[in-house]
Order: structure tokens, then sequence, then C-alpha cells
DNA sequence: CTGAAAGCGCTTACAG
DNA sequence: CTGAAAGCGCTTACAG
């Protein structure tokens, strides 16, 4: 960068000196500056459209105004509906966002945690799914807890897996209590679109499914569980392969309500519109999604109040950590699930 | 921040020089250091887990890695799939990314630019219609300017009204295409959900729309357009408020899909079910809504390509700026918009 | 209330 | 190939 107006210049133009011209423009801590002195300062900056070189402020401070942010993919609307509350409560508080997409591969996090801890940014959050990867987790956790040590603040949306403030989704209840529903509703014979293996996140909402139906002493027929990625195609493959085994189901619950609107395409494909042809149940309740016909059973999940509830925990003063809030989901049943004719 | 390893530190525990430690670390220009000490150097860093302050390296180097990203909404799918395509090439090239939400407040694109410019980003990228607002234009214009004096690039994703390389999404283009292709299967008598009136991107759909129609010999009723924000919930209100004036029309064109989804919304409400009552048609091709059914007709343009091409274009050496991509638009049949009988 | 000066943690000519 | 030193643009004790 060059020709940028400096502080210096501003102080010269002013005919103070660079301690004055700083309090002027700032007057944080001893914000002593006389009225003539800081007018003059003022304006003088006005004229040089000045701009304080936020590095400069930084390396003087020892801290910085951002916060580094985490997540898989931002196309993905249950990233994208947290990031916007992120940034929404990042914004009411003066600070600046930095995203970065882990796209799912392993070791992202804790590379993008490095990186933030290089910028100093003020505050990390980290989103998303932890997995079955021990060693993938000690190695962001320990990343997490140097970030800290440096003065940085650090808060998980995830499962309580790391040494720092954590929102935990109860994955389980909410898909327990839709299952639970689903049965009430009348349905006994179901299948499950599971998502990856490997993800927490996915395997905590089918184990949940699970609790409910043995609750109501039925099962679910371990060929009946077909697992896939957690998108959109994912679904829609996942719910191909279902159907070629011809399974003797009335309802599908999907991980996530991308994956159960795949799911519903590949229904379609096969003219079995959903959801006379079977009923379909997703999980998170996505925005975007909520329009879809037949509307998609789901629970509900907060994810843009989680979001901001991240930055607010990274903020709050004086607390003993770690700590772990939980949120819990809300069944939310639409026209994909009717109940069954007794 | 505090207790941080400092280069400082590596070197003594190297027992090299500061100027050698950086050098062996970084080793860019003038990379010549002796195979021994740059593996002294090396161990040290890694045994006390050094990490290079950003700031500092930022501030003797005179510039920084990250890009500045400025966007209306990222919970809104059109601005989520742009930022994708953002992250994946700044990732590509070593790049962070900020974001800001605008959140449409007037100002605030050039209140962000601001900030970016304070954080010496190497790159901006602002991404919304521009609106009539002149002066505000003016002081957007301004601000880029003085970013790009000082050594920065910057890319706009917008109308061509800016001092700066722009890509520009050929909205009236796309719509004329639309409307033709809309009059081809034999509709005649259309309504339009514009739009928030300012928004230039809304006026070009509608203008381009209007075109195709007289192009065709037909025309658009000026009864039959209504306002309303870009948003959902806006498309939802607008086509209650166009159904309550009873229009005597085949064919509604929304200006964004968002809008079309709360379009069929509302008539399902009133028990019209698309497209029997009413065919619909949207703009953008968004990714999560390509599963709505029925499928909804529209104008695909590639918004994750448009990102990733903002940040080549800002990459881009040795070029006369700015410079003005126009990207196009496909129209993209679904059922949503079926032949009318004839 | 105001200023001279040290310091934040790096990089990079400039010498050797 | 290696090192001493200046400089990047601020903030903030420390004096006065």
């Amino acid at each position: 960068m060059t020709g940028s107006v400096t502080l210096h210049d501003v102080a010269r133009r002013a005919g103070v000196s660079l301690a004055t011209a700083s309090r002027a423009l700032n007057g944080s801590a001893n914000r002593v500056v006389g009225e003539q002195l800081r007018e003059r300062v003022l304006r003088a900056a006005a004229e040089l459209r000045y701009s304080p070189n936020a590095h400069a402020q930084a390396m003087a401070r020892g801290r910085t105004d951002v916060v580094g942010l985490s997540l898989h993919d931002i196309a993905d609307p249950y990233f994208s509906a947290v990031a916007a509350g992120v940034m929404r409560e990042a914004g009411a508080n003066g600070l600046l966002v930095t995203m970065a997409s882990t796209q799912r591969r392993p070791g992202a996090e804790t590379d993008y945690v490095g990186a933030f801890r290089r910028h100093w940014a003020s505050v990390v959050i980290v989103v998303g799914s932890r997995t079955d990867d021990r060693a993938a987790t000690d190695r962001l956790a320990d990343e997490l807890a140097a970030f800290e040590a440096e003065g940085g603040r650090a808060v998980a949306v995830s499962q309580p897996r790391l040494p720092v403030d954590t929102i935990s989704i109860d994955n389980h209840g909410g898909a327990r209590d839709l299952g639970e529903a689903l049965h009430d509703l009348g349905h006994r014979r179901f299948a499950v679109l599971g998502g990856p293996g490997d993800l927490l996140t996915a395997s905590e909402r089918v184990a949940g499914f699970r609790a409910a139906l043995s609750r109501r002493g039925g099962r679910l027929d371990p060929d009946h569980v077909v697992s896939g990625p957690f998108t959109r195609d994912g679904g829609y493959d996942a719910m191909h392969r279902l159907l070629d085994r011809e399974p003797d189901v009335t309802c599908v619950f999907a991980v996530n309500d991308v994956m159960a609107v795949g799911a519903m395409a590949a229904m379609r494909d096969r003219g079995l519109e959903p959801p006379a042809g079977m009923a379909v149940a997703g999980f998170d309740d996505i925005a975007t999604l909520r329009d879809v016909n037949p509307g998609l059973t789901t629970v509900r999940i907060p994810l843009e109040e989680i979001g901001a509830l991240a930055v607010r925990l990274a903020l709050e003063d004086d607390v003993a950590r770690p700590r772990v809030r939980r949120v819990g989901g809300e069944v939310v049943l639409r026209a994909s699930t009717p109940r069954v004719p007794s």
C-alpha cells in the first residue's frame, strides 16, 4: 500500500504531537485533550481523509477487532444461518468477521484457527459437528487452547469435546421427539437417511430416532438405514438406494432438511409423490425450505440465534470457562407427514 | 494478547539472529539461509509452536492477505452463493475473507469499505445492486477510489456505476429472454412482483420483461405490477396484494426466486395451486430452491462462478482498469410454467 | 493538558 | 551466507 495518510500527517497538519493526535482521535482511557486542539486534529483528519491503520493499532494495543469464524460451507443454508447470527451480533459490537470454509477437509479447522491466531482475532468461533476422529479433535483442541492461552476467546458450536465454551445442539433429544411424534401419528415402519457415518451430528440424530421407536415399543430395521453425504445430492442418492430395496415403510426420516428435499426429488423420479407415496421428515427447519410443497416436517433449531449466542458467550467477562450451553429443538409437524388412517 | 511466542524467541532458541530466523521461516525474495541454520530455526519454531504475528507482518510488508467482502445478507442464498465462490477462490490463493453484511442499511457499504481500508485488505469486493441514490453511490465510489489509491484492488458485482472492475449481471437481457420464452409458451396476460422500487437490479428485471412483451406485441398492465422487498415475505405479501385485485392473468413473474417461492405460498393460502391456478417464474436459479414443487422456471445466474471471478479479476496484474465483465443468464423452463393449451 | 520516546513483532535493504 | 539496525504506524506510560 502506498500513499496512505498517517497519523503523523494529521498531527503535522494540526500542529500537534503524535500523542495528542492519537488521543484526540480516540480519547479512550486517558481522554484529556483541550477542546481547541481536539477540533484542530479532527478537522485535519477529515481534510486528509485519514483512516487509521488497523494493523498498527493492533500492534500497539495487542489485540484486534475481528472474530474468526470457521464453518464447513457457507453455501449450505445451515451454516449461512449461523453465520448471519454471528455477523449480526459481531456488528452490534463493532467487530468484523473473518470467515473460512473448511469444505469438510480434515484438519482445515485447525489450520484456520491457526490463521486466526496469527491475526490475533479476539474471538474464534468454530461451527460444525465433531467427527469420530479423536486425533483430529485433539489437534483442534490444542490449537484452541493455544489461542486462548494468548488471550483470545473461543466458542464451539458442536458436540462438547473441545476445551472451550460450547453450544451443544440437542440432536438426540430433537430426533427422539420427532420419532415419537411420528409414531403418535400412526407410523410404525420407518426408514432413515442417516448422513455420513463419521459425523457425530448424524449419528446422534439416528440414535435419538432409534431411541424414540424403542420407547414406543418399535424398532428400526438396520436394512432401512442408508447413509450418505449431508447434502441435497446425498439425500437424493440415499433415497434411490433405499427405494431399490423396496422397503416396506410408511415414513422416512432424513437427518437434515437438505437431504430430505433431495429425498423427495428422488421419490418423484419414481412416481412416488410425497406424502402419499411415503411420508418424509427432516431436521433443522432451514428457512429457505419452509415453503417446499408439501411442507416438510422437521425439528426447528434456532440457528441464527445460536450464532449470535456464540458471540455473546465469547464477549462475556468474568465467568468460569469452559461452559456448555445446550440448545434444544422443537418438532414442527407439516404436511409431509400426515396422520396414518387407522 | 499475552504470552505469545515471538520470532525473537525462536531466534534465540536457534542461536541465530532475528534476520536469519525470519528468512528461514519465509525465505521469499532473498532466500539464502544455510541448510543447517534453517533446520535449527524450523525446529525451534516447531518446538515453541511459533505462530507469526500477522499484524507485524502486515506492518513490515505493507500489505495483508485478506479480502474484504461486503454483501447485503449472508442468510440470503443469492449472497451466500456468491460468497462461497469468493471464499473458494480466495482460499485457493491463500487469502482469508473478511465479510460484512450491510442488511441493506444505506451507507453501510461505504463504512465497511472504510473498515477494510483500515485493515489494509489487499482486495475489496462489493456485492449488491446499486440503488437510484446517486449521492450514496458517489460516496462509495470515493471510498473505493481512496482504497485503490492506497494500492488495494476493488471489484464490484453490481451495475457498472463504480470506478472499479465490475461484474455486471445482465438482468435486462435475462428477464427479456424469460419473457419471450413465457410468451412463446402461450402466455399473454402477465403480472410482475417487482421488488423494491429503488433497486436497480429489480427495475432492470422489470424493464427487460416489459421489453420482451412489447417485442412480441403485448404489454404489461401497470395495474399488474406490484412491488415489495426482495425477500420471501416480500413475495408473499406482494402476491396477496396482487390477488386482491383479482387480476386476469395466467402467469406471474417474481423478480427473484425467493420472492417467487413466497408468491407460491400466498397462492396456496387462497387455494390457487400452482401452476394450475397461475404459472409462476422467478430469477437467479437458487440452488437450494431447485427442488421446490412444482419446479420453478427461472433465469440461471452462475452466482458462485461470479464470486470466484471477482477474486480472479482483483488478482490479475498488468491490466488496464477498470474493466466491465458482463455475465448473462440462461432461461430454465420448469413445471411452474406449463404451456398454455391453444 | 501536552510531548518525547519506547515499544508492539516483523521484514528488508545495507554491510560484511 | 549472516547480522545489526532502521522502519512499518500506532498507543501509552512517563515526565513535565
